[in-house]
DNA sequence: TCTTGATGTTGTCAATAGCAACATCGGAGC
DNA sequence: GCTCCGATGTTGCTATTGACAACATCAAGA
């Protein structure tokens, strides 16, 4: 064993990522995380000037992986760009159940609360990619008459709250013995039909 | 001064909210907060078993304080489901400005991951009210044919992402010059138009 | 070889959560 | 009025944690 390290930065991030997927973001210890990487206490100090910083910078590469991830998505839904649109949609509800560390830094206040460069870039990057969906499926006929940012942040705030609604093992009775990810399915849908077909449809019911 | 505080509970919710809404949620501290509020440290212990507790029982009260806000939103709106809905939609942003400290709770890992009984029961509350406002919008003619189980998450879950983006500091750039209370607005009207009569406007634009 | 900067270690401090033993109050029952 | 007792608050303690400072080690280039 060397003495440095060789890849700390890194393996403490996936270590987080571990961590709070199985003990919860609140069970998070800079000490214990260098414990487990098999480093010294103040070790992780050198890549994290303190424990906002680590969690922002787990966000910022869940950030990039959401982009990818969305990306992704409409890629695998075809040409249609309401599809699309809704595939991505979806697939934010996949991503927060797969990978609910990066998910759970999302919504963490020393995150929210708190602006770090890298951050703002990685979420930008992935706030201007639904928008230009947003963007193609208007074109393609969806809520033509809309202000593509209003849309886009509707969009995004009902994905988002539908994916906490999933991801909180709260267990709301009220919605006994649903399939909480069927549910979120159906929020999208209510969202953007899942094909522009079901656009013009919408719009003129009488044909 | 006497002995016993009188009314310490309530006190450390009320001193506990105060906090959280000007330092922010992480910076609470059971102890700074019995200093505050001029009682040994470990006298909170007595009426929050943790720190969590404490969170649970402010979320509850928040939730007791929601329910109450969105209906008497309702009732301002008038005798429209339609725009009673929308009125709540619009209350449910207004209250995360005014109350962040209850908002915060809503959202914080250890309220969402974890069941206390009265904690549920609030929040069960709130959601059966926005449930009987949603079907009975949908009676005015609302999105018909959709379970309104899901319409009341859809909701749910868009006002909820919508207050969320209205909270967050972290200035996202691409927002840059919007009033985001007036963007959520926006939000809300694209889930419930602001009156039943752009219900029927909407499905068939013919006319 | 010497220097330099990056990386990791050891030691330490203040703040905190949570527990246990004790003190005090105030009301219920006699 | 008195006593007991449960509820409430206090004091003291331990372990954990985040953060800092001083030092050690390594790699690479002058």
């Amino acid at each position: 064993m060397t003495y440095h390290h060789g890849n700390l930065k890194q393996a403490l991030l996936d270590r987080a990522a571990e961590v709070i997927a199985d003990q919860g973001i609140e069970a998070l210890s800079l000490r214990a995380l260098a414990r487990d990487v098999g480093v010294s206490h103040a070790a992780p100090a050198r890549h994290f000037r303190d424990k906002k910083a680590l969690l922002s910078a787990l966000a910022t590469e869940g950030y990039l992986r959401f982009s990818a991830y969305v990306t992704n998505a409409a890629e695998q839904a075809g040409s249609d760009p309401v599809a699309r649109y809704n595939a991505m949609g979806r697939s934010v509800i996949r991503f927060a159940l797969t990978y609910p560390a990066y998910y759970a830094t999302f919504n963490h206040p020393d995150v929210t609360q708190q602006a770090d460069e890298d951050l703002l870039k990685s979420h930008k990057e992935y706030m201007e990619i639904v928008l230009m969906a947003a963007a193609e499926a208007q074109a393609a006929g969806w809520q033509p008459d809309i202000d593509p940012l209003v849309l886009m942040a509707f969009s995004s705030a009902a994905a988002a709250g539908a994916a906490n609604l999933v991801t909180n093992r709260r267990g709301s009775d009220i919605f006994e013995g649903r399939d909480m990810e069927e549910l979120a399915a159906q929020i999208i849908n209510l969202v953007v039909p899942p094909s522009s077909q079901l656009c013009v449809e919408k719009r003129s019911p009488s044909t």
